[in-house]
DNA sequence: ACACTATCCTGCAGGC
DNA sequence: TGCCTGCAGGATAGTG
């Protein structure tokens, strides 16, 4: 489900019940997400203050006071919901129980905040915070697209000599982390670029980047920027920590628009859907080059 | 090294 | 109405 813009709107929601809280207790419903949960999971947890709550591409990762990260993913269709209810006298359980509650975070403030996963592919896993950087699933991610380290020249090292599409390295999270299919396709809409082209092509012979390769910089830094300023996109699960819908759906460009006209000022053609990489990718034959 | 495919899982839309 | 197929915002292991 949620690319960098809607865990960073989940990351939102949650920073103000996650930091300098003390987590009391964990219910932990079932024994696997999409990797069995660590063992002990729950009982490690119990009584660890959360220092911060960062996101690293469509990580969230809560910083322990015990030198431990809690590092949560939403998988395609994982949510956090946060109930701040009181909990009924003799009830010691959420009073509302929806399927597919696989985890709840009781914080000593009495919040509790809930992990809703119907498909299952999200995960959390406990791990040293200073090891993070090596772990595995850290350890190759690119460039965070809204850090200070993204430039058309990081962007390029990454993409020199690849023969494969432009769309699929983009959506490699080993070239920039963060971004999924719908914010690829919009990137490359208002970047005038093809998702079919070769992705070497945007660099020079000396590994600096084309002026293309600078306007798509500037592409995928600006509608992250939107997407998260919307709340996210809200297709079928995304929702904001509090229940709220984000907008941004309704600012898509191409994504889900096959043979929509393109909103190019000016173009003639339509939105084509083609299939790359097992997914569909949405863009303009006429305008995307 | 690189680029596909199949796969994990549930829900939903569309066709018949 | 129901059954079937395919597709969905992710990411990896395995194959060629």
């Amino acid at each position: 489900m949620p690319e960098l813009p809607e865990v960073e709107t989940v990351r939102r929601g949650l920073e103000s019940v996650f930091t300098g809280s003390t987590i009391e207790r964990v219910e932990q419903k079932r024994a696997d997400l999409r990797f069995p949960f660590p063992e002990d999971f729950a009982s490690r947890l119990a009584g660890r203050r959360v220092l911060a709550l960062r996101r690293q591409a469509k990580y969230l990762i809560g910083e322990l006071d015990d030198a431990q990260a809690l590092v949560m993913h939403l998988g395609m269709s994982g949510s956090f919901r946060i109930d701040d209810a009181p909990l009924g006298r003799f009830h010691h359980t959420c009073l509302v129980n929806r399927a597919h509650d696989h985890v709840v975070l009781h914080f000593a403030s009495g919040a509790r905040v809930i992990y809703n996963d119907p498909r299952r592919f999200g995960f959390m896993l406990l791990a040293p915070r200073a090891d993070l950087p090596l772990h595995p699933l850290f350890a190759r991610l690119g460039v965070e697209p809204l850090g200070p380290d993204m430039s058309a020249e990081v962007l390029a090292a990454a993409l020199a000599g690849r023969k494969a599409p432009l769309k699929t390295a983009l959506l490699d999270q080993k070239t920039i982390a963060g971004l999924g299919n719908i914010y690829v396709c919009e990137a490359l809409h208002r970047a005038g670029l093809s998702p079919l082209r070769a992705a070497g092509d945007l660099v020079t012979a000396r590994g600096k980047p084309k002026r293309a390769l600078v306007d798509l910089t500037q592409a995928i830094q600006e509608v992250l920027r939107e997407a998260i300023e919307a709340g996210g996109s809200s297709l079928r699960d995304h929702r904001q920590t509090d229940g709220s819908l984000g907008y941004f759906q309704h600012s898509f460009r191409v994504y889900d628009r096959e043979d929509a006209p393109c909103p190019t000022p000016g173009c003639r053609g339509q939105i084509s859907r083609v299939g790359q990489a097992g997914r569909s990718t949405f863009f303009c034959r006429h305008c995307q080059k």
